[in-house]
DNA sequence: CATTGCAGTGAACGCTGTTCACCGTGAACG
DNA sequence: CGTTCACGGTGAACAGCGTTCACTGCAATG
């Protein structure tokens, strides 16, 4: 009979140092995830196989399920660390000059987004392009901020947000003029950000996000290229953000 | 031995009716698309496999290769027939009624776009989400516009805003105004397009796909659901086109 | 020291894409 | 009209996939 109660470790529920065992598995965890990372950069999502995973870290393949329930749940996982690292980086970008003017961190921080796309696609791809069926949807959804570590990278770009809106509050629409639907919907958002800003910004806000995704998918995907023939967009981009620093009132 | 010379059939040479072959041959292709589409949208393309497509119409998974080189191919050929749907569809919008101020026919057809990007999910995630390594990439590149039917789709969008143009020629940057590297990128598809606008307005173009793009696949792939959890973002696909609108100088 | 739990293995199952030798039928040609 | 030949389709096979299960050691625990 496997023991369908664990013994509760009694040092690690109260988050003191972690066992021998558990850092060994934490250590595992993350050459696995760092191994699966390597396979997605080979030839994407559909590369990153379990027995391949298996092989690089050598062990075989059911050894894995030691680690996690399933390729899903990795791919999930890798997603996670794919997230947090992201959103180092741009955390990395926004306050590398803290002096600077609001408008050139928030350039800064654009195109180290951008930057980090480009060179690292399959991973952007995994991230930001259509969910896998099994995988993504979770991450989306869960709410908890702990677990989703999806939500710092959100969270970069509200604080910037945020702090631009109040050094330059371009007028936005009154919550009564906006759509009853839409200001039905963001309600709920807007009370889980502390309304650190009015809800009409909040469809600034989106706005914003949308146009910037926009820019760096598109050219990420390849969706440019019909014009651009695999050229570096570079200078479409900068053109671009302009404008997105124009409809935030953010003049040069 | 394979006869290495097929013969040639002086009658489809001549591209008059074709064989009896060749019809059935044609619609067996079309009956299996059609079953490939049927699994992609139970499952996205990873369920798209070549024995389930196989016993879809019936037949085993080596039989299919009379068809089509590989399952790539096969993916290949129903993006193809994708990009040809959503053409149709946006042509159709665009038509629907050609008095109608260009303003509105323009809504029109970005509406369709969406319903139709969200009523098909999984074809959009195939067309326009992160290209699939061996799949897409032939598409976006092959410029033949006889075999590359991804170009009708761009060219709707193309002949919508040049004629939209040309009714309100909005200011745009003077080609020596542009940075020299984006000039330099886009006289190529300038050329290609027979300059039926200024160059500086086909950075405005550009600039205007990336934002319906973001508009769109944010929504379809469920990147504003931090947000909008899920809901239907109709609302503030409004606010945008209305801003896309503004862009594009049409005021209401 | 004994026990328990965890890391890892090898075999197995049903699935995948793809290749091969083969077979029958129907169209084309002498 | 009879022959030939190309094509549609099959079954077996191979390598690789995710996953489960019974099993073995080893290391930490009581």
């Amino acid at each position: 009979m496997l023991g369908a109660m664990t013994t509760v470790n009694p040092v690690s529920a109260e988050r003191s140092q972690p066992t021998r065992r558990e850092r060994a598995h934490a250590a595992a965890q993350a050459e696995i995830l760092q191994a699966a990372r390597r396979l997605l950069i080979e030839g994407g999502a559909e590369r990153v196989t379990v027995r391949g995973i298996a092989t690089e870290v050598g062990i075989t393949a059911p050894g894995l399920y030691r680690y996690f329930s399933g390729r899903e749940a990795l791919l999930g996982e890798l997603c996670s660390s794919l997230y947090d690292e992201l959103a180092d980086v741009l955390y990395e970008a926004r306050d590398r000059d803290p002096d600077a003017p609001l408008k050139q961190r928030f350039l800064v921080t654009s195109f180290a987004f951008r930057k980090w796309a480009l060179e690292h696609r399959p991973e952007f791809g995994l991230l930001f392009g259509a969910p896998i069926p099994g995988v993504l949807v979770d991450i989306h959804i869960d709410p908890d901020p702990a677990a989703n570590r999806g939500m710092r990278f959100g969270q970069v770009w509200l604080e910037l947000f945020a702090e631009l809106w109040r050094q330059h509050p371009v007028p936005v629409p009154d919550a009564d003029e906006l759509d009853p639907r839409l200001r039905e919907q963001l309600t709920e958002y807007h009370e889980q950000i502390g309304r650190i800003v009015p809800l009409g910004a909040v469809v600034l806000y989106l706005s914003c996000w949308i146009q910037l995704y926009g820019a760096v998918a598109t050219e990420a995907f390849g969706h440019l290229n019909f014009a651009l023939h695999d050229g570096d967009a570079e200078a479409l981009f900068h053109d671009l953000m302009g404008e997105l620093a124009a409809k935030l009132g953010l003049t040069h």
